[in-house]
DNA sequence: GATCCTAGCGGAACGCGGTTGCGTTATTAG
DNA sequence: CTAATAACGCAACCGCGTTCCGCTAGGATC
């Protein structure tokens, strides 16, 4: 983390450090300012060396952010499927609710999901979309499993429609959700756009509701 | 659309041509490419002018893009509120199709509705902002009129929530759906990633069939 | 029709972000 | 202690969006 504990990374373990330190960085900044407004400049400095020595641990900008996501949905997987299994009551409402509330309090994880397909899949190489496609596919088993245990009446096509539903939308509300200060002022000035401000958590909990239950042969009351 | 029928934009109508030229060039552009890959400089090329040149009608690259993302809500709008109005078997799993279809048949439309939040609202006035916001106000009002008419049942919080479901998961596979030539060939060779491949119009008409189902108290068979 | 004046335009330059090439020098092996 | 190696910083490059400026087209006036 800190820039000058080690000089320079020789052995494959310094290394490791090297892209551990590199990842931390960009994710402290992406969290604090956007993926978007995080520069290669600001994740060097921050990691506490050039810009240029990044890209001897990652081949391009999209590159380190695609490892950020698929390390997202290794951390979100497990925690989603934890607290599906600790529902009481099953039914589509709570399954949402799980989805809704675990996504909502990963505001980061969000941004980069609506970022993925956009930016983050292209202008990277073949092999690293393939580790990321990868790393999300073993993702989605987990959760299909827990889901599974849970709602066993989804089939797993729809289970796989659900998960991709979640994600899309997690992304698209959480950009719409987050605009910049000018903007936020607008909607506040301007009665009329008072239905362009979103409540990330409420809105996702709501249509996943629906969704599943509409999946659901027998929909909980 | 040819560069040098007028020389220069005086009258207030020869602008409003120049503008729509610089509209239109973006559109084809866009439509063959992708947006992401559309550059103010192949733009100019396309409309017969200076890259300098286009900064004088938008403010910014985003703007252009962001005006004619409004002018596909307002072209879809009517063409979705008019195929709903012909559903002759009302229900969710009809209401469903018409979204699905007709989003599916406007590519570029679902490649800006994804970059909408994103991108193009960001980096633009605020000015701009507005307009687009009222301009897809005006468009979801329309839409809302006509699904109101097949699905009384719905109530208008709902049908909102339906409109926003589909407009982000449109944007979301549509970007999914079309990938770089080497990523397809990724996809085509190893089968670990078939599911990768998405079909946007049946994924979607499957999905929102699902959602408005589980909206509508009664769901048709 | 000649002249003035306005303002649209192209060209060139700027800033910035991502990327590349090179010389230096820390690090490690012998 | 010395030599080989390769990680690093620096500076340059490139492409893109954006800005500035001088030229001159083209409408207005007489």
């Amino acid at each position: 983390m800190t820039p000058s504990e080690f000089q320079r990374a020789r052995s494959p373990e310094a290394k490791r450090l090297r892209e551990a330190a590199i990842l931390d960085a960009a994710r402290a900044l992406g969290a604090e300012h956007g993926i978007r407004q995080v520069t290669l400049t600001d994740i060097a400095a921050r990691a506490g060396m050039h810009k240029s020595a990044l890209l001897r641990y990652f081949e391009t900008r999209e590159e380190i952010f695609l490892r950020l996501t698929a390390a997202g949905w290794q951390e979100w997987s497990p925690a989603l499927a934890a607290r599906l299994r600790e529902i009481e009551e099953p039914g589509p409402a709570a399954v949402a609710q799980a989805f809704a509330a675990t996504l909502a309090e990963r505001g980061m994880f969000c941004d980069l999901l609506a970022q993925a397909p956009l930016n983050l899949e292209r202008n990277v190489s073949v092999d690293a979309v393939r580790d990321f496609k990868l790393a999300t596919l073993a993702a989605r088993e987990d959760i299909f499993a827990a889901l599974d245990e849970q709602l066993p009446q989804l089939d797993r096509d729809s289970a796989l429609d659900v998960i991709a539903t979640a994600v899309a939308l997690a992304g698209a509300f959480w950009q719409i959700a987050t605009p910049g200060p000018e903007i936020a002022e607008l909607y506040r000035s301007d009665p009329r756009l008072a239905h362009a401000v979103v409540e990330v958590e409420p809105r996702l909990a709501r249509i996943l509701t629906a969704t599943i239950s509409g999946m659901t042969p027998t929909p909980a009351a």
